[in-house]
DNA sequence: AATATAAATGCAAATGATTTGCAAAAAGGA
DNA sequence: TCCTTTTTGCAAATCATTTGCATTTATATT
């Protein structure tokens, strides 16, 4: 997503494009690693060392309501946050190595039967669906 | 998984099973949605009031290790714990209202081509899947 | 440009989940 | 019974995340 873009949708909810947040966006636009508060944090330390924490999270959070950025629980304990670079809605592998992700197209939401939902009496909002493994980089290691 | 299984495993390893961890088991095994640390706490207090926080959180994770339970981040910030039952893999639905959990026997995985990870060199060892929404109760109110 | 208003930040402290060190208790085996 | 190892309870520590509050900043308005 364009930082232009970004700022639109900022703008249209009344929020502002601050330095603070245009650096954690540069963090995370830069690679297509997910990452951590606390790496975020750390990295746009190196250019505003003033930033303070409750900074980073509360501009993760709401960006991700936004739906500028993806929040992902990799593992326990820890959110990962990464840039939401696409438009269509797609998932994720994820490698256990290094931690980049890849995007797939397949989505099984389509494929699932709405009856069977119904079934358990329940309403779908969101799904979630990734796949952990290792990227060939890692597997040679 | 059943409890001579599980005390085979444990054993195997050195490992007894103790009064504390034949009720935390208990729990778990008594109904099939996950429950947070928290949750397995309170109800084994009822019949031990006596157990510690820290003897759940230990067991929780020594019988994840060792495949007998199977830990899960449904959200960021708590794990949710429940029997491996390792015949039949499935995965949930998930209440944002109560925090229930259904499970669901469709899994995207099998219907994945292993073409597509191929091609993004990749080599799949885990996956996630999870539908969130209300249950009729929450969508209710 | 000065003023008003809402949003955003830094700071410090609070919260919630999970982990750890340690001494005492329980479980086997020799 | 004695010895060794595992397990537990307790208290304190740690780690990620959130919150209240006073101050600063951005933007619109006069």
């Amino acid at each position: 997503m364009s930082l232009e873009k970004i700022e639109v949708l900022l703008r249209e909810k009344g929020y502002k494009l601050t330095e603070q947040r245009r650096l954690i966006l540069a963090i995370l636009q830069s690679n297509s690693v997910p990452h951590t508060a606390q790496e975020v944090y750390d990295l746009v330390k190196l250019a505003y060392s003033n930033i303070n924490f409750s900074t980073i999270y509360r501009n993760l959070e709401l960006m991700s309501e936004l739906g500028i950025v993806d929040k992902m629980n990799l593992k326990s304990g820890v959110s990962h946050f990464e840039i939401n670079d696409r438009e269509e809605h797609h998932h994720h592998v994820i490698c256990k190595g290094c931690g980049e992700t890849k995007a797939i197209d397949f989505c099984p939401y389509k494929m699932i039967n709405n009856e069977e939902l119904d079934k358990l009496g329940f309403s779908a909002t969101e799904h979630k669906f990734e796949i952990y493994g290792f990227c060939n980089k890692c597997n040679a290691k």
